[in-house]
DNA sequence: AATGAATGAGTGTTCATTCAT
DNA sequence: AATGAATGAACACTCATTCAT
């Protein structure tokens, strides 16, 4: 009377527990060399049980994509307070990035790394979220360049190419530090901040670097 | 003349011809999705010939990012005159980085997805290449400081950081720009340098940004 | 009733109808010409689930060995009663170690050929069952000697090497009457006894042949 | 001028080193875990050369057990003077035997355990040097009986029964003082004469144990 | 006398997935 | 709500064997 392991849970609750484990498993081993076996023997539920509420490997992965993108991007959004001044912003939406990248680094992998390598169907699922976060960081852009009596001349995609600039080193840099022992989300903040907001404060301000003119 | 398979070749030449081919499937299935097999086919050789010149598929994988590697960094080097002014060479390098991985996207796939996603053997391999990258773009960073009579008083994780941020932009950019019709290489170059050596410059000159002081 | 494919049974009944199957395979083929298909379509299943519970050919195969050890030693512990004489314990044991051969070639092929010749996992597995039964051969030669009021005074290898010698004589022979039609079990025992009891008995009462002198 | 390598030798020289490289290999590795690339490196040649010269796996292997089995045919032969007594004949047998198995183990592992473990285009070929062998022991059983003056009355198979035996107890000895420090050709040979002259005489004397009336 | 280049056929092993209960 | 039993299809890797020189 009484096994020792839980049963018979509310079908919301497996599901979750499901989730957790293929998150940490597709983090650690990637995608392709993660296992249905062992994703179902982390949740502590059988194979079946993971087919009958989650249907297919890519539907699994799927969801774990979904489920983390809308917690980073949830994350985020809960860190920026949208009546602050832009770089005020801009600030607290890079920290709230890294600290929740730093705390769920098993997620992070599956966003950052699993998702984006392993083609379409996965990609596309990721590429919204970055979309989303990008054109947040393009409204800041625009809204700064606003705050300094500036309107933006520069052309469309040089613009989009300055937010997905800014989100790549972003992303890099949480990598990093993540990988470097004693690197916190305070200084990986206050690194790219520094970076990002000179560069587009001068950018706005109309300070362009000037090409060589003597290119083949 | 001009037979469909050409047959009995140098081995110094098959491995090339299997390289080739390895590179292509490795970028566009991924390292797990891939099978011998394709490769084989693909390179126009039984499966025995690539592992009697290449061992395994984790000895193929590696010398693929190898060679790749080596490419990409000889051509950025080789797009570098190390006696002209540190912006310039950064402007440089930045733009042999991005057509070579515009013209290479199966290569740079390899390098910058795949064998950062798939573990210990690989992944250090790639980041050999990085620190190099990483290295070089540090160099220029201090030259530039120098250059603004300034020494660097930045702390030096600092620096590492302002590197990783450049060289992560610098990568996530070349994807973009790979994906983004109409976005050459050029442009691409022009759109980091302006946002790159701008902050860098303000930083140099000690013009650093006030985080919040009213932190937890 | 009485389908030709039986399916859905526990997994004890299936692991024992793999055990028949692979000892039959391995001892005709032999260990390394086995191939897993051929024993997973003998046992009527796919070969997955051979894999599902006995895990890899050489488990497969240790399995097998211990399996046919253990009924091997338990026929022949169960044929004799050690309340009886030296002599008739030996002459039943005899009696059922070419019985139960007989009736188990295949079983026998696996003990007393594929496992010797296929190195160290397996040698030892079967040396285990060998050196119980030399054992017990050994502590009958004893008695024997007891019974003939003489205290063994062979050196204790020259002991070793005569039950070595007489379990060997017996391998010998079981391959010999099973090759040979017309030679029961029987028989075997009858020519054995004869040719080993004759013999131990005589050195007991210290009738050794004596070794010519003029060697080098 | 001169490489390092012996080259271009006539083919009888060639052909032994072959087989040298093969005994070897097949003694350690087993028949079918032998690879012929494995033979032809340690042969000191290309593999061309080995299949050119002895045409297959299987006459490869049949070549080497053909040598060894004529080898030690030969050396029992040569230990062995007709004209003195059947007990010393059969010491001399015996230590020539013990002596050359010693001296040879890969060959010995070759005609007893690989050969007879892998079916019959090789059984057959070890069991013709077997026949001669028995026939041989026959033969010396058949003078002591007639030394003895008794013709020997035991049924036609029990003599071969008993020479099966003495020869199995002589193999199974040889691969004992083979893996027991300290046991050398002399006392192995000691133990199995002991055991089976006194036995054989015994038996030529009509002194048979007799078997248990009451069996089913 | 001798070899570098090449392959068809097969091996053990694994995995995502389903069926019957 | 949950699972023990079972499989089709594929994959990395190896081997005996041959061809062209």
């Amino acid at each position: 009377m009484g096994g020792a392991k839980t049963k018979r849970m509310p079908r919301a609750v497996r599901e979750q527990q499901m989730l957790d484990a293929a998150v940490r498993i597709f983090g650690q081993r990637g995608y392709m060399a993660a296992s249905m076996d062992e994703i179902a023997e982390l949740a502590g539920v059988s194979k079946p049980l993971v087919y009958l509420y989650l249907n297919s490997k890519e539907d699994l992965f799927t969801a774990c994509i979904r489920r983390e993108a809308t917690a980073l991007t949830r994350a985020v959004r809960a860190g920026v307070r949208t009546d602050l001044p832009a770089d005020r912003q801009l600030w607290d939406g890079l920290l709230a990035f890294f600290a929740h990248t730093a705390e769920h680094p098993d997620a992070w992998s599956v966003l950052h790394l699993q998702a984006r390598t392993h083609g379409e169907p996965f990609a596309a699922e990721v590429a919204a979220m970055r979309t989303e976060i990008v054109a947040f960081v393009t409204r800041l852009v625009v809204v700064a360049a606003r705050a300094a009596h500036r309107d933006p001349d520069l052309p469309e995609h040089e613009v989009a190419g300055l937010a997905e600039a800014l989100v790549g080193a972003a992303e890099s840099l949480a990598a990093w530090a993540n990988a470097t022992p004693g690197v916190t989300a305070r200084q990986a903040t206050v690194t790219l901040m520094n970076f990002a907001w000179a560069g587009m404060g001068n950018l706005m301000r109309g300070n362009r670097w000037a090409p060589p003119a003597d290119e083949v």
